[in-house]
DNA sequence: ATTAATTTTTAGACAAATCTAAAAATTTGT
DNA sequence: ACAAATTTTTAGATTTGTCTAAAAATTAAT
């Protein structure tokens, strides 16, 4: 399995996860930036190796074979996550682009070994869950911040943009994943937010509060 | 820079240390398991980038620049080995492999804390200096065992032949690094070694001993 | 039910890294 | 010095992954 096989598996994977529908042949080239002639080869590449089943105009599924090797990739990207924050001193906004890399290195004991010095860790630096051995992704009931009501609480849980830009800006604002939120006001006129973080009083866009991932507890 | 490249970088570098001669097409070839036409294709790239100059039947010879880069793909190389075995229950005969891999793994901040990670260690499992960030390799006056003589004695700080093969053979002596080493009798018939390791009495063959680094203490 | 818009595929080219087979250049041996 | 042996290069093909531009297929709209 390629480099780019890996990519494109992952980026159907991720798309997939968002409809019950096929993944399109334009979706995949504008996941990968890249042209739809590209991903129409690639597809036909992974196609012929059963990694997944194509019909034009309806899209592509993933095969079991597909979604379990995309998952392997996705797990091991998440152990190097945590690796690097938990023991290399990375910010959570540093660890993608390496982790892009280190996602395709190929050994069974490595990352078995490195699950286990972690000490089997549930999730990753941004809340995802961490695929186990097996392939399975364990999932919480969370809720996008910006769906809380007045005077609903919770912790934390993840961020749905782990883009450099946005993990920073929560870090200006002191909020990181285990906090405790709260919903003091919420505006009409732009759906802005008033909330208390572990007794921080801030005030926080629409944009932000969707990016955010909450575990309700009241 | 691609991972062909850096490979090539590396085999020369190494073949290099060998001799003061130029490196010839052959022997690069021969060295990355390939074809002659393919070490002229990959020379003559490396030279358009300058990071070697190549002269016909002369040789290839690194620049600055090419050694440079070779000498930091060798200090990625060796720490992840020491990372491997250091943290992650890797034998020193399981290493090589992955850290092939690791090697091209491009992130200034990733070597530089994964050095702070292992405490800035000098050698990797194998006994082998690992370069600074600056590009210095350390040396140490050490002797192959073969050409210690009765009663001469050290300690164990490196092997010449890494194949899995040999160091397993090596665990099974119970010879690691570190170990002290006696020369009890050499016989003249087959150039064998009865030695002393940490106490214990036993004999080794010629190639054995060719193949083992000591330091002499007396 | 045709046209329009969209989606997808094909055709042909390119760069990287390799190969085989043959040709060219250089060194060595007598 | 000349043929023989060796070393190196060229020429042309192959695979992977990409591109542009154009053609074909399908879906949507009036």
């Amino acid at each position: 399995m390629t480099l780019s096989e890996e990519n494109y598996l992952k980026a159907i994977f991720n798309l997939q996860q968002e409809t019950d529908k096929g993944v399109s042949t334009n979706a995949i080239a504008e996941f990968m930036d890249t042209k739809a002639s590209s991903a129409t080869d690639m597809i036909k590449r992974l196609s012929e190796k059963k990694l997944l089943i194509y019909k034009p105009y309806q899209g592509a599924r993933l095969t079991d074979k597909g979604r379990m090797h995309a998952v392997k990739v996705i797990r091991k990207h998440r152990l190097w996550e945590t690796f690097l924050v938990e023991n290399l001193e990375f910010s959570w906004d540093e660890v993608h682009e390496v982790a892009e890399q280190l996602e395709h290195i190929d050994s069974d004991k490595l990352i078995k070994q490195l699950d286990k010095f972690l000490g089997y860790p549930k999730n990753d630096p941004h809340g995802d869950p961490i695929p186990d051995e097996n392939g399975n992704i364990a999932t919480i009931e969370k809720k996008i911040l910006a769906e809380l009501q007045k005077n609903d609480e919770g912790i934390c849980v993840g961020v749905d943009d782990s883009s450099s830009a946005f993990l920073k800006y929560l870090d200006k604002l002191n909020i990181s994943l285990g906090n405790n939120i709260k919903v003091i006001e919420k505006e009409a006129f732009d759906n802005s937010m008033s909330i208390e973080v572990d007794g921080n009083k801030l005030t926080i866009s629409s944009l932000a509060s969707k990016n955010i991932y909450i575990k309700k507890t009241k």
